[in-house]
DNA sequence: CGTCTATTTGAATGTACTCAAAAGCGGTGG
DNA sequence: CCACCGCTTTTGAGTACATTCAAATAGACG
């Protein structure tokens, strides 16, 4: 069970879990590795995991009709990630969820968890602040995007998450911060120069 | 109780609640009226309530240095609303929300949101589900946002929100939507002559 | 009726995009 | 180990979408 350490760990910064409980909580897990560039979540496909990320990192992004990308999630070890609208109303996905390295996954079942809240009623407390959270983040967001120029969010988002600039390839983050890969990089010509 | 009773069928499409439950969670909240242009969370207090609407509309808005207001959200009758990063981690709020008509709430505060969760853990759920639903929303927003242009952002709210139109003054949906109260005029403008 | 606020209109400007092409980089096979 | 191929990043010119600034018009409220 030492190979589920870091996911008990995680949750237990939020609530506290007697062995038991733990065990409960390790039955309805499963573990996968995916290689990078492979699909965890594909459009039109019912998502059936909420996953943990063990090691690796992963990318959520939507594909629109004229073939943008937009990138709605960049996701690193530590973090849980799925396509939440897929997965919390069982309806057929829209988002792609890829590995951007090859990464080792915990995953849980829209089934389990259901089960296990009638187990450990617990772990809605659990999954509740945790979605609080991100819906905070969410919004901040939100709000960077209709309030701040293409470089002021670069630059927060440098502030903020120093190591992804060397984890994820630069279009990628061109689309999550909403603009395209030529103009990020004449941001960054810029700035070396300035 | 009477009056409470809008609220109890709100949270009664997601959970279920004996005649004592509702009794204990009814006996938790207060109700407060407040006048058009009032607020009811500003900058640098912490916002001490969650808010159900029982009638009336509210805005939730940040104002940037530069005097330029940013709407993250509107909100009418049967909808919960509040400055939510402050409410959850209890920290000085960023935003207003401020009330666009007279407004009746219902307001439950975060020290009796907690007590709640102790006696009626079923709670727990309910305000999972709930921040879940708008997780997803926030998020789809977010999406166009950044993949749509202002016309089509418009188009989508109008086709979302009908009656938001006659609601909220245009320059409160054009901060909504991202884009200058002139712009959103030509887009109107083109629009009824198209 | 007058004042204050909200909406409309127009011209000039700017930010970021599209299209096109070159340069850089990394992995793979000969 | 080098050469080649595909993918990513850079560069530049032209363009479009949306903003700013300024002013006029329209509406709402006392």
């Amino acid at each position: 069970m030492d190979e589920f350490e870091p996911v008990i760990k995680n949750i237990s910064r939020f609530i506290d879990l007697t062995e038991e409980e733990k065990e409960i909580f390790i039955s309805h897990l499963r573990m996968i590795t995916v290689k990078k560039k492979q699909f965890v979540v594909q459009p039109d496909f019912v998502c059936q995991y909420r996953s943990y990320i063990l090691s690796g990192a992963l990318q959520t992004y939507l594909v629109c009709p004229n073939r943008q990308e937009h990138t709605i999630a960049l996701s690193i070890e530590d973090w849980w990630t799925s396509d939440f609208a897929s997965y919390i109303n069982q309806e057929p996905a829209t988002l792609f969820v890829e590995a951007t390295e090859d990464s080792i996954l915990i995953q849980l079942s829209y089934k389990d968890e259901q089960e296990l809240y009638k187990q450990v009623p617990k772990f809605e407390r659990f999954f509740r602040i945790q979605v609080e959270r991100s819906a905070i983040a969410i919004q901040k967001r939100m709000l960077w995007s209709i309030s701040k120029t293409a470089e002021e969010r670069y630059d927060e988002f440098v502030k903020r998450y120093p190591t992804f600039l060397q984890r994820f390839p630069q279009y990628v983050i061109a689309s999550y911060l909403g603009m395209t890969t030529q103009f990020l990089s004449k941001i960054r010509n810029q700035k070396a120069k300035g």
